[in-house]
DNA sequence: TCCATAACTTACTTTGAAGTGCGTCCCTTA
DNA sequence: TAAGGGACGCACTTCAAAGTAAGTTATGGA
């Protein structure tokens, strides 16, 4: 890993800077859903049933403090937002993609991740 | 991301199961010091001065039910116990690597990701 | 007149991860 | 006799993230 420069207690973990953007409950299946269009906040809410619109509402937010998504509003009433992944949200994408690869096979292996690692450890 | 089969409410998303196997506050960073060598408990304690002993014995407790890592315990007096990455712990780490590439751009610029963000979007 | 709509706030409660402090086990050395 | 490792376990507290429920805004249409 490329972090090794200083000392590991001065500059927090860059691996922590990824899952503090991703690591909302909701984050992942948010950008999910954005990765092939720009969706409105009732799109999200329908394609995502068990949120509440509170976090819906607090996780795009920071989404879009973090840079990844970007928030347009029309002036209309009743009001209209969409929400896109940005540019620099796609940079995300492959990161997304390699968890996400090393993610289902943990998962698939019949839930019992412990039994994967032992036929994979020997 | 290659986990568009399944309805998305069905099967949890493949990437919060990374996020939860790296997602203790300590872990990437017992990880990070497991890549080079094994070492004992009171190895880790010293190189992570900040963590308290129940931490880190919880934390290396999860990692071993996840299979990343091997535990070996020395039936001496006093006990002497070593932790090493597992050969499944090693598949992770080129996901560790691309989320750590991502994290420090994200983080060196100016900690204000937002503008970064900004500049990149134009 | 008044209700429906979209996209939220705000106030409050619950949950769970993290931190604190102390006990423990067994043997060795002073 | 007693202190001192090494690697924890246990009971308790703390605090932030998540969830619940209700209110807000402004207006075009019945």
């Amino acid at each position: 890993m490329a972090a090794a420069n200083a000392t590991t207690e001065e500059r927090k973990c860059p691996i922590e800077t990824v899952i503090h953007v991703l690591g909302g409950k909701w984050k992942p299946t948010i950008l999910w859903h954005l990765l092939d269009a720009t969706r409105r906040f009732s799109e999200l809410e329908k394609m995502i049933p068990e949120i509440t619109q509170k976090m819906l509402a607090q996780h795009l937010r920071e989404l879009e403090a973090d840079g990844l998504v970007v928030r347009t509003v029309y002036p209309t009433v009743p009001p209209k937002v969409e929400y896109a992944l940005s540019e620099y949200g796609i940079t995300l994408v492959p990161v997304m993609q390699a968890m996400c690869n090393w993610g289902e096979v943990h998962q698939t292996s019949a839930w019992k991740p412990t039994e994967v690692a032992r036929a994979i450890n020997g």
